[in-house]
DNA sequence: GCCAACGTTGGC
DNA sequence: GCCAACGTTGGC
């Protein structure tokens, strides 16, 4: 099976591409998905699989570089911390609902992608972060990755 | 800060 | 199993 793309969202102020490109090769747990669309996306995730790392809520909301997951899908044991931000009453040690796995930063693209960039291609409509604003966790076609791509080298372009 | 979208919860 | 109420996300 080759490798899937996915797209997942962070929001800067809590953590940012800087923050993941500073864990270095330790990457990072991408931990607290409490989603189940987004928690099955992530459990279909294997080895080498390629990020998109999105920030959203904040003032430019755009694709801002990608990174790699460098682990299976494991429980999220913070679904049973209850002192963690995460706690998930209805988890238990048998049946622990909620799934992680590492990210490791790869790149950060000098122009970011933006949502307003996406949005207006005309070509990723059916993309599904597009169609689910609210989903953190999202598959990204081949042929959309070509696309972001195509507005990446466009921006490279355009800069000065 | 507002609001639309939408997932979750809980009563029935 | 339905659906109203509620909470959260996230763009603007």
């Amino acid at each position: 099976m080759t490798a899937s793309i996915w797209l997942l969202k962070t929001e800067p102020d809590q953590f940012s591409i800087a923050d993941l490109a500073s864990r270095g090769i330790a990457g990072e747990r991408w931990n607290g998905i409490r989603n189940y669309q987004a928690r099955n996306f992530l459990r279909t995730m294997q080895l080498d699989d390629l990020a998109l790392i999105y920030h959203s809520g904040c003032s430019l909301p755009a694709i801002v570089g990608t990174a790699r997951v460098i682990s299976i899908p494991y429980e999220d044991l913070d679904a049973l911390n209850p002192a963690s931000p995460y706690f998930d009453a209805k988890s238990s040690t048998s049946n622990v609902r909620w799934s992680a796995v590492d990210i490791q930063f790869s790149q950060l693209w000098s122009q970011p992608v933006t949502l307003a960039q996406l949005k207006a291609s005309g070509e990723l409509a059916d993309m599904t972060i597009l169609r689910q604003a609210r989903l953190s966790i999202a598959p990204v076609l081949d042929v959309e990755l070509r696309v972001i791509l195509a507005l990446l080298a466009q921006n490279e372009a355009a800069s000065p």
